[in-house]
Formats: C-alpha cells, sequence, structure tokens
DNA sequence: GATGTTAAGAGTTATATAAGACCTTAACCA
DNA sequence: TGGTTAAGGTCTTATATAACTCTTAACATC
C-alpha cells in the first residue's frame, strides 16, 4: 500500500490507521505482539512521528493497541481483565463484578437454525458447535448460556475439547483459533424460566429471568459468536455505564 | 487559576481541560454557547493552539463540547438525538429505535424513601418530585417509568408543569433548570408485573418485564435523577453495544 | 567472589509548538 | 441573483523536546 499526499485525498493519519488496522486483521500483527516504534513507522512511510502517533491514537481508543510508555506499543490481548471489563456486566447487589466459574453441561454440533444462521451471516443450515453451561455466581448458580459458532471456525472444538473448556471462552478463540473478539451487540430481554431453566437455577418455572442474547464480532465485523445468556437478576443485576 | 510549567507539573493540555470544564459546570459557559476559538483561548492562556486543541479534543470526546469546523466549537446540548442516541436503549424487533410518546399519570410531592436519598445522595426524608408516566412504542403501551427528583434542584417542577411535561425531559432540566445530564448508569433485572404494572401494560400479572433502574449525573458527578422503567419484551429489546 | 546499588545511555512514548490546508459563513459586486 | 472573495474558525502535518522504561556497567559492600 503507498500513501496518497494527493489534494484533496484521504488524510494521511487515516491511510496509515486503515493500513495498521490491515496488519492486525491479516495477522500479521498477532494480539501481544510489540508494533514497530512511532519513529521507525514514520520512517518506513515518510511521514513525521506525531501523524503515525495521531492515527495509532485512534486506535488505542478502539481498543486495538495498547500503549506503555518507554516500552512500546502492543496489540491488544483478551486477558481476564478486557473479559470482564468490557464483556460481562452482570454484578451482586453490591455493585461488585467478578468473573463467574462455569460449568459445561454439553458441546456438540448440529445445524443452524434459520435464525442462528442469520444473525452468525452462515448459509442455511451450516454446520455450528453449540455449547450449554451454567455459571456461577456468589456460589449459587445464576446463569445458563447457550453459545454457537460456526464450525468453519472453531472445528476443532467440537472433537478435543467438549468438555474441558476454560472459563474465559475468548482467551481460547484468540489463542487457540486466532480469533480476536473486538465488540459485540447485546439484545436484552425479560423471559419466563422455562422448567429446563428453573431446575438449573433452583428456580419455579416461569419465573423472571434476564435474557441476553449477545452477537460477538471480529475487527473486521465479522460475527464469530451467539451468545444466550438466561440470568436470574434475584441477587445480580446487569450494569450498563452511559456515557 | 494560573497554569503550571514547573518541571514535573500535570500537562499543560490537562490544567486547560479543567479549566474548561470548570466554565461549563459553573455555567459561565451554557450548552448552546459558543466558546472562544482555539487560536483566542491560545492567545488568552499563553499556550500554542494545538495544546488548547488537545484539551477541546479530549472534552469533545467526553461530549461536552462539540466541533464543527469552519464554525466554532460549542457547549453540547441535549437535543432529541442526543437523548435518543446517549439514553435510550428500547429497539424494537427489527432494531429500530423510536422515542415514545408519553403520558404523564401523576405528579406530586413526597420524602424521599432510604434508598431513594441514597441514591440521590440526600438527607434521608428529604423531599422529592415523583413523576410516573407510561410511554407508548408502536402505538402500544410498553414503559411504565418513575421518576425521582430532588424537590431543591426542580422544585418549581411541582407547582407549575405538573401534567403538561414535555417528551423528553433532559431537554426540560436543561432548558428551565440550568442542569444537564452528562452520563448515566443502568441496573437492569427481570421483574414479575404487578397487578398496577400489568393493567397499565394490558399483561397478566406475574409477566416478565426488564426493570432498567437509571442515575442520572451531571458533569460534576452528582446525581440528580433516579428512574425505573418497567418495559414489556415481548416486542421490543434493550439494545447495547459493547466496544 | 558474590551481591546489592547507582548512574548512564539507548530506545520508546508523551507533550508542546508552529505553519499551512481546508471548511463555513457572510459581505460584496457584477 | 449568483459568483467571488476575505475572514475566521477547525484540521492536518511536521518538528523539537520532555518523560518514562529497561539494560548494562561501574562501583561499593559484605
Amino acid at each position: 500500500m503507498v500513501l496518497s499526499t494527493a489534494k484533496g485525498s484521504i488524510p494521511l493519519y487515516i491511510q496509515i490507521k486503515d493500513l495498521l488496522v490491515a496488519r492486525v486483521t491479516e495477522g500479521k500483527w498477532v494480539p501481544g505482539d510489540t508494533i514497530p516504534s512511532e519513529i521507525q513507522l514514520a520512517r518506513e512511510l515518510n511521514v513525521s512521528q506525531g501523524t503515525v502517533r495521531k492515527a495509532i491514537t485512534e486506535l488505542v481508543e478502539n481498543n486495538v493497541l495498547v500503549r506503555r510508555q518507554g516500552r512500546g506499543t502492543f496489540v491488544a490481548t483478551h486477558d481476564v481483565d478486557r473479559a470482564l471489563f468490557h464483556f460481562f456486566h452482570i454484578v451482586n447487589d453490591s455493585g461488585i463484578k467478578i468473573l463467574p466459574e462455569s460449568k459445561t453441561l454439553s458441546c456438540r454440533k448440529k445445524r443452524a437454525s434459520r435464525q442462528e444462521a442469520s444473525k452468525l451471516k452462515l448459509s442455511n443450515g451450516a454446520q455450528v458447535v453449540c455449547i450449554e453451561r451454567t455459571r456461577k455466581l456468589d456460589n449459587q448458580p445464576t446463569i445458563i448460556e447457550t453459545i454457537i459458532l460456526p464450525q468453519s471456525l472453531f472445528g476443532e472444538l467440537g472433537k478435543r475439547q467438549a468438555r474441558n473448556l476454560p472459563n474465559t471462552l475468548y482467551e481460547l478463540y484468540e489463542t487457540q483459533f486466532g480469533i480476536t473478539i473486538h465488540r459485540a451487540e447485546e439484545q436484552l430481554r425479560a423471559v419466563a424460566a422455562s422448567e429446563h431453566d428453573a431446575s438449573l437455577l433452583g428456580l419455579e418455572p416461569g419465573a423472571p429471568l434476564l435474557e441476553i442474547e449477545r452477537t460477538a464480532l471480529t475487527l473486521g465485523g465479522t460475527p464469530v459468536e451467539l451468545r444466550i445468556s438466561r440470568c436470574s437478576t434475584s441477587k445480580h443485576y446487569y450494569q450498563n455505564t452511559v456515557l
């Protein structure tokens, strides 16, 4: 790629930003990598350090890169902190957030339903991996999660790791499958607990549950995970901060 | 206030940012005002335009200021768009967001409950204004809202405007009371509809409702509104985008 | 000789400044 | 009425210097 400085063209720092994003999405730089210093990139691209810096700044605000003064700039990784901070919103009544432990109930392959296929942008009836698990908060089963993954991306999962899945899946996606979840869209509803829900959570059937349907996307915007969580909110709630 | 450039002191642009925020919170600049240009501020404060610019940039990211190239920089206002975009999260099943019309049921004074006082940081038993209203989505009553406001700030409301309240309250707070809502914290739960809820929404008692408890804060971080919404989510859902 | 402390240096990001390009508006003129 | 221009705002880019982090080597101490 060559940068254009012609009159009326896109600003340099935007072009550089796109170029840096491309290096991440293509896997040339992977999570945890140190990217070249601002000065190196500036020399390579024939612009000033400040211009590279502006591009990087926006990517840091997007959670694509992480800066550490005196150290360098890194491709952001999915550690537990990020999972908690960005993607987990359930807190207990004291407002404290703790990542729940998980117990996998099943992990099998099936054909995607119409809805699932549409939300994951798969062709009708494509194969998916379907995980079901419960999660404990404050030592009480509180959440039932159903996770749908395209088999084309996560094929290995069906075979090997059926029952010993780690607690933070996004870390696994990143390290084992080279897939980094970058953002998500969540749709929340109140639903009545089914018999199945109720027995797993120790509630009466018909009890109100908070249903969170999350579509998780990569940096490129491809949906790669569909996750439906049904939560008992008698001792916990979903916390959202509106800026 | 004087800026400090001594070695080891806080960066200039942060000091400028604080200074600009102060001018907004003190009411020296009010929503809609044009603030002095970057160059004017730079001259006034004896720094370069770029330094002022960096301060303003962060405030734009915080939704405190709004820039318009060629026009100037303005203090952000609470128009309908902002209300919709930042503070209203209910969309219909097609993903479309429409601000619901409101019907005020009651507007009266009372003493704050313990919880209300604590969440609004009022002394125990302080006077509050309590508004109850329903809101229609797609021509169907879908939300019941209970709004609690400190009477110390919103005294006038109790008297005059009892029944002809506008649809977007935050605009009213800003224009009539000089109070700008800057951010909010929302706590979501699934609850069972009471008889009262059910009759207002045309549902069976016990039907699951999504309860949203929102605390709205000023730029200074003072809580100024407590709002509890109970929503039927059979044809709508709460949309949250996680970046 | 082994170990802990200090100082210097190289490499990195962070801050501040300056200059010109670009955008918007309004006044002016043909 | 429509085009031109000037003024004044933000936006982009470049450059210089400060602040921070880590490594290494010199040195004192046990």
